[in-house]
RNA sequence: GGCUACGUAGCUCAGCUGGUUAGAGCAUCGCACUCAUAAUGCGAGGGUCGGUGGUUCGAGUCCACCCGUAGCCA
């Protein structure tokens, strides 16, 4: 730890048309541990990202939302930038591939390749769809299979046998986008000349930065021969237009890992990396010194380890120290579905479980391999619960009354036990050389055989039979002041996983924020705050929720289908009459949490509510009947008309009224507030 | 279909370049303890290391084939 490292860690950019889900989190959870864990090293590490904003499928959906692209992903960006800093994803800065910087980058990246002959040009025959007037992308063309006959695949492969094949092998091809019989149109390409890099590629896939499952894959691309790469497409596009090849758009994937350099310009040119002294051409110039490694899913490693370094290296910036490749998350053993309530989004997730523990959940799984990752729900609760409630924060819980009751909150002048603590101390080198070599499953294990040992040595020393015995003040004082001190080394290993709970644990004991340097010093003869809980269980009714509220996300969604004509909801009930600010402030609206919910008798189509308003509760009679069941709505925040006249009915006074959307009956869906809203708060 | 990976106790995973009776956590069972968010400590049972064949004095670890899973095929 002797030298300060330079380090710019970047994570895949998510696509600006949905929103985050628990597969996305797993790598920006495995960035940020990584980045968080550098800086805790002393170390300058940069983390930024940005939306990926351009391409085919986002001009297709802002159209049939009947908005313009830009407002699309705007607002998408809004929704993604909340979720990351929900799970405290901390990135440095956050971009998006539409900005003037990516633009400038993109167009000078494209220019220099062009300029040393590194772009062709070719004439190709696609699929045009002549009622939208637009080329397709094998995604938005739909046929039946030519191998098993299904119907309805799309133009790649498969879904039903798995066979890919070519878009034109498709029987009965039709639009996805307007259902028209699409023609087979020419169209002048650009093409990068990818062959042309085969020597520095081959230097840079041995030059270590890459896993070795990697190398494997790319020494068979190499062998099947690099083919050019086609990176423009025709108008209409939401992308950045050639600029000496008017009506010719860069293709998505060409702009989107520049995206990385964006970001980074954007930052050195703000306020703060101005202040750090941050110089763009320290971490990209052709000889950079700095490190930089970009995180990415096992998915788009072609893109990463041989278009980009290859066209970085002709336009004469610097190639990737390293690309880290990760495997895909599974939910109980199978893909993430949408049916059986595992696609899980961000969001969901937020709203019934705590960010912490998937943090945990998944440091405690990776390794520095592509493997698939595989979140066992069981194995979840049981693992949080075990190993950070029973096992780390229990430390602090059972160490800390003594420390208030007997000893004024006041730590211990010295350390009992300096064997002890100094073992603590020296098992951060081999953690923190597992956190770099991103073994962070090693790094969980070896941080919780420490909690173990903790657990032991106060079970060995009794301190609960000390404060009985007269004359053991001493002990009993350094016993569990010590029991504190291995507490704050472990909080200090586990900080870049679980940044939240150590924040909660730092104030606890009213240090600053640990840096890895300073966990060898101990904590003594000081004050400490008193012991509130710092992480609560897992509970597997919320787990159940959050994937019963997964499926009616899926219920609730519109149909992915881009064919489908424009939103029916407001040509069925318009936009009403304007009002001004001051009428709507004579609705109290006000966050409420769900204590009890069941039927009424004599009514088939209601639901009482008892809702509790954070001190006052209310009773409420819905028309939900067919939409939820009883137990599903238990515990779950929403939002109701608080000062609503109070109504007599035959069963009882409804004293106000829950907000629901939707036309009735089966498809009425409840708002909910987002994380951290607290019953009794007012909607405005 | 081709390729790259992966397949170890009920569950989730360790097992470095092949070498003593295959390990951990959780779960299960027994005992102890009661400071702690019913948390903790001690102990026990539980695996022919996906299958078959091969190389070797010796294979979970190497090779071949088969089965299953994931991704890629630009």
């Amino acid at each position: 730890m002797s030298e300060i490292r330079d380090i710019l860690v970047t994570s895949a950019l998510p696509y600006a048309n949905g929103p985050i889900h628990i597969g996305h989190l797993l790598e920006y959870i495995q960035t940020d541990i990584w980045a968080r864990f550098q800086k805790m090293r002393g170390h300058h590490c940069w983390y930024v990202c940005a939306d990926d904003a351009h391409g085919t499928p986002i001009m297709l959906r802002a159209r049939h939302e009947g908005i313009t692209p830009e407002d699309l992903i705007a607002r998408v960006a809004e929704e993604h930038r909340a979720d990351f800093a929900a799970f405290r994803i901390d990135f440095d800065n956050y971009h998006s591939t539409h900005s003037a910087e990516n633009r400038y980058y993109a167009n000078l990246i494209y220019a220099r390749n062009r300029d040393k002959g590194h772009i062709s040009k070719r004439s190709i025959t696609q699929a045009y769809d002549p009622v939208e007037h637009m080329f397709l992308p094998d995604r938005f063309i739909k046929g039946e299979c030519p191998k098993c006959g299904a119907a309805d695949q799309y133009g790649d492969n498969c879904e039903v046998c798995g066979a890919s094949y070519s878009p034109n092998e498709l029987k009965n091809p039709r639009s996805a986008v307007s259902g028209a019989v699409p023609e087979q149109r020419e169209s002048d390409h650009y093409f990068f000349r990818l062959g042309d890099f085969e020597a520095l590629l081959k230097d840079w896939t041995r030059g270590g930065g890459l896993q070795p499952q990697v190398a494997n894959k790319l020494d068979e691309w190499f062998a099947a021969g690099l083919q050019e790469w086609d990176i423009s497409r025709d108008a209409p596009y939401f992308g950045f237009e050639i600029p000496d090849h008017p009506g010719k758009f860069f293709y998505v994937w060409l702009d989107a890992p520049i995206g990385y350099m964006a970001s980074f310009r954007n930052l050195c040119d703000s306020p703060r990396g101005r202040a750090a002294g941050l110089d763009f051409d320290h971490f990209w110039s052709k000889d950079a010194t700095a490190e930089l490694y970009h995180f990415i899913g096992k998915d788009i490693i072609y893109f990463h380890a041989l278009f980009w370094p290859a066209m970085l290296h002709g336009a004469d910036f610097r190639t990737p120290s390293a690309i880290f490749a990760h495997g895909f998350l599974t939910v109980d053993g199978q893909k993430m579905s949408k049916s059986r309530g595992t696609f899980i989004k961000a969001r969901t997730y937020l709203e019934h479980l705590n960010p912490e523990y998937l943090r945990y959940y998944f440091a405690a799984k990776l390794g520095p391999g592509v493997d698939d990752v595989d979140l066992s729900l069981e194995d979840f609760t049981a693992r949080v619960n075990s190993d950070l409630v029973g096992k780390v924060v229990n430390i602090a819980s059972r160490s800390a009354g003594f420390i208030t009751k007997r000893f004024a909150g006041r730590l211990a002048p010295t350390l009992c036990d300096t064997g002890l603590f100094d073992a603590f101390v020296q098992a951060g080198e081999s953690i923190a050389h597992a956190y770099e070599r991103r073994e962070l499953s090693r790094a969980v294990r070896e941080i919780m055989a420490l909690a173990d040992r903790a657990n032991q040595y106060i079970d060995e020393q009794a301190p609960w039979v000390l404060a009985k015995q007269a004359g053991q003040e001493a002990r009993l004082h350094g016993v569990c002041s010590l029991g504190l001190n291995l507490f704050r080394i472990l909080i200090g290993y586990l900080r870049p996983i679980l940044p939240g709970t150590a924040a909660d644990a730092e104030s606890f004991l009213r240090i600053g924020p640990l840096t890895w340097a300073a966990l060898a010093e101990p904590l003594l003869d000081r004050e400490i705050a008193p012991f509130k809980p710092l992480m609560t269980r897992v509970e597997p009714a919320h787990i159940a929720a959050m994937l019963e509220a997964s499926k009616e996300d899926l219920s609730a969604a519109r149909p992915a289908s881009a064919i489908e004509p424009t939103n029916p909801h407001l040509a069925r009930d318009p936009i009403g009459a304007v009002v001004d600010i001051e009428t709507f402030a004579k609705l109290d609206l006000r966050i409420a949490r769900i204590r009890s919910a069941g039927p009424v008798a004599g009514a088939d189509k209601l639901l009482r509510l008892e809702l509790d308003l954070g001190g006052e509760t209310r009773t409420v009679f819905a028309g939900i009947r067919a939409a939820y069941d009883p137990r599903d709505l238990e515990g779950r925040l929403t939002v109701m008309l608080a000062n609503l006249a109070p109504r007599k009915m035959r069963f009882g006074t409804s004293e106000g009224m829950v907000l629901a959307a939707g036309p009735g009956g089966k498809d009425i869906f409840i708002l909910s507030p987002d994380a951290g809203a607290e019953p009794g708060m007012r909607v405005k």
